[in-house]
DNA sequence: ATTCGTTCTTATCTTTTGTTAATCGCATTA
DNA sequence: TAATGCGATTAACAAAAGATAAGAACGAAT
């Protein structure tokens, strides 16, 4: 029956194909859409003061992506969600999705499970990673975390996403190689 | 009425007062309480393979601390929990408070505010400032976003949350006042 | 007041990173 | 095939950070 509630829940989702370079969310809009990755790859990013355009997260398959400034405050994005190759998704409006979740509380765990859970664990996992790590080890945990992204996006998009610059990524890079 | 609400969780709650030093979480414990800072400074801390104590994160006044591992996962805390100053809270068990919370529809939106929002918007802030800013930036604006943090904790716990040795927190602070 | 221990600072040296610019590699296109 | 463009690499230099050790400052305890 788990699976049943799936089912009606996956019908009341859409799911569509977004072509490489297309947006999900753009900054500055208010969209209360969950993503579910079925496949591809989502860039999330913001701008900086100076214009340039810092990669804050990297989503592979059977992740969701979300605005949480939208869903949480109802304030626009701060971030612009883009493809990175053609993508595949499943979404669904939050507010659809809450109701549903909360007509049958039966999925209440796993919704805790998908949206918090896992989320919490990532993000505590990564500030770890920044409190604790050198650049070098940081990049090597994230090759090991994420084997599903550093040979799919560009070097310059795991820089930023490290906290370096692409230079420095690559100097490493190499200074791994020649360990070994 | 939200008023009576408050009231009547607090009755449910304790108020303790922790001297300086105690823990209020021990690593590997399973503590499923909930703790909400009245006065003091609790250090939140890790120890890696070496066997150092790598400090992740201070919570000032008006702050919850929470072992999130065990309320999400049951899970044992990898995380300690100290007073750095004799510290007052209220603290109730998870269980309790979610059963109010159940109980008091009208607090389920003061609830995600509480626990998830705040937090959330910390957090991404927080992995933004690795993304974006250098060790000195970060520092500043650490001190801006907790002026009541800084003055209170050692240096080299500061330094700790921020990435970065105290040795090199010690020159940033050096740099910062000669540039004035 | 003196001693002790802890923390912060300073010094020295090595390693790494940031910055800028030039070069290389590769794919797309004219 | 040649030209173009974009991203990664390399080079060169300055700036900053890590590591280690020594010294200064400070408070607590005797």
């Amino acid at each position: 029956m788990r699976f049943q509630i799936f089912i009606s829940l996956l019908r009341k989702s859409k799911f569509l194909t977004f072509e490489k370079g297309s947006n999900l969310i753009k900054i500055g809009a208010r969209e209360p859409h969950l993503f579910f990755i079925r496949k591809g790859l989502v860039r999330c990013f913001f701008v900086d003061e100076k214009g340039d355009e810092i990669t804050f997260q990297l989503f592979p398959e059977n992740r969701i992506v979300s605005n949480f400034h939208t869903i949480m405050f109802n304030k626009p994005s701060k971030f612009e969600y883009q493809t990175l190759e053609r993508t595949k998704v499943y979404t669904i409006d939050f507010k659809t999705y809450q109701a549903f979740i909360l007509k049958n509380p039966k999925l209440l765990e796993a919704n805790r499970e998908f949206l918090f859970k896992r989320n919490f664990e990532k993000v505590y996992n990564r500030i770890e990673s920044f409190v604790l790590l050198a650049p070098e080890e940081r990049y090597i945990k994230y090759c090991k975390d994420y084997p599903g992204i550093v040979n799919r996006a560009p070097d310059r998009y795991i820089a930023s996403v490290l906290g370096i610059t692409p230079v420095s990524l690559s100097r490493i890079r190499k200074r791994i190689v020649s360990k070994k």
